[in-house]
DNA sequence: CGCAAAATGAACCAACTGGTTAATTGAGTC
DNA sequence: GACTCAATTAACCAGTTGGTTCATTTTGCG
């Protein structure tokens, strides 16, 4: 989309410009849409270099191989999405309507960022053999636990959740219905009909997401 | 294991002895073994091979190539899997008591399969390109949403169910729940700890996945 | 300017990998 | 028991793919 090749200047062949930072994040977000649609081993480094603005031999020589630029991808992944996790704030509202939001926002915030669940999918198909390596991704997700801990804690003590849940739990609950329905869509789609993907479909699933996560930590349903 | 080759009976040339269906069963279970483990492209013909008691040429002597034989393999492990599902009898229950069974036992058939997760994850991660081809495989799923329904509408006949919702729906929130539980144990695991993936975890989570679909479409919590 | 270091391009390569060819052996059959 | 066809083996091959070599250009700097 920018130039630096395309503004045919001075002499016939077009001269070019140093940019170390735009050209590592230009692989990087080429390596980050194909990685995602092919997997580890079925993603071409050919095929990527082809759709960077510069060459494979750009790739080696800021990544050193395959599996340096997918491990970095990966990274580039978490903490993009992390990022879009911030802008939400629950510290004023009541446990319940902030556990409500979290759901509603965690079921639309996977949904728009259906490459990053294609990452950890892979990286699941890979028995987290990269994720396993990064400690800088792990770090990041701390966060997401105290947050619920937080909504939890003061529910209990408002009388309007239930004791003797943790944090964790709620998290994997909220994760797993709101991961499932991007990561297994696909094949859901074609078993049981395409109903639930519809847009019509989407907003009654996060309804019932808020639903069922609510009903579950409530004290009385 | 078996012989056909480790039996040196006469000759030192050991005899072979023909067995196409040994031979058909041994490559598939040894490639559903290899694609759940490595993925399509991930997975090695010449691996799947060594594997197997018989050699590369049978492979694509019976497969044709390596998506036909992945095709199958998908196909086997579908079939396998929906077949453990049958000796499950809800008809004689009340409707949350078969409910509730049907939750336990959806949570535990998932986790002992992670071959199959694996293989669906493979497949979305595809866009679904080779269940989308099987026909054979599409049939087998509506057994379980009528499944749901029977238990679901004499639920709300009874009165103990909300009305409303449908069959489709509560079976997307037991797979959901099931499904992840499995197919993202390993990021899971890395990023919050190990705790729910001990068997003192599992069980608080399946006792967990109960409660969440009960109260989800129990009329009052 | 002149020079070293970083950044980049183009062609090249060895190994891997899916797939094949050609020849051999077993098993029914008349 | 010759004949036929399915089942099986071992060696082979061509295209792909991750990775490299070498030369060239740009940039920062004294």
């Amino acid at each position: 989309m920018d130039d630096s090749l395309t503004s045919e200047t001075g002499t016939n062949r077009a001269r070019w410009k140093q940019d170390p930072e735009g050209v590592r994040a230009d692989i990087l977000a080429v390596a980050l849409e194909e990685f995602s649609r092919n997997g580890l081993s079925g993603a071409r480094m050919d095929d990527i270099a082809a759709k960077t603005r510069t060459s494979k031999r750009m790739i080696y020589y800021y990544f050193g191989d395959k599996e340096g630029l997918y491990r970095k991808a990966l990274e580039a992944a978490y903490k993009k999405v992390r990022k879009g996790e911030e802008e939400l704030d629950l510290e004023h509202l009541p446990p319940k309507a902030a556990l409500e939001r979290l759901v509603g926002f965690t079921f639309d915030h996977h949904r728009k960022n259906p490459d990053f669940i294609r990452l950890v999918m892979i990286e699941n198909i890979h028995h987290g053999r990269f994720l396993e390596q990064s400690d800088a991704i792990k770090k990041l997700n701390e966060a997401a636990i105290s947050q619920i801990r937080n909504i939890y804690d003061k529910g209990v003590r408002d009388g309007v959740f239930r004791a003797g849940l943790t944090p964790l739990r709620i998290h994997w609950l909220i994760s797993a219905i709101s991961f499932f329905n991007v990561s297994n869509a696909r094949t859901f789609s074609l078993l049981f009909g395409n109903d639930l993907q519809t847009e019509a479909g989407q907003a009654c699933l996060s309804a019932d997401a808020c639903q069922t996560v609510l009903k579950f930590v409530s004290k009385e349903g």
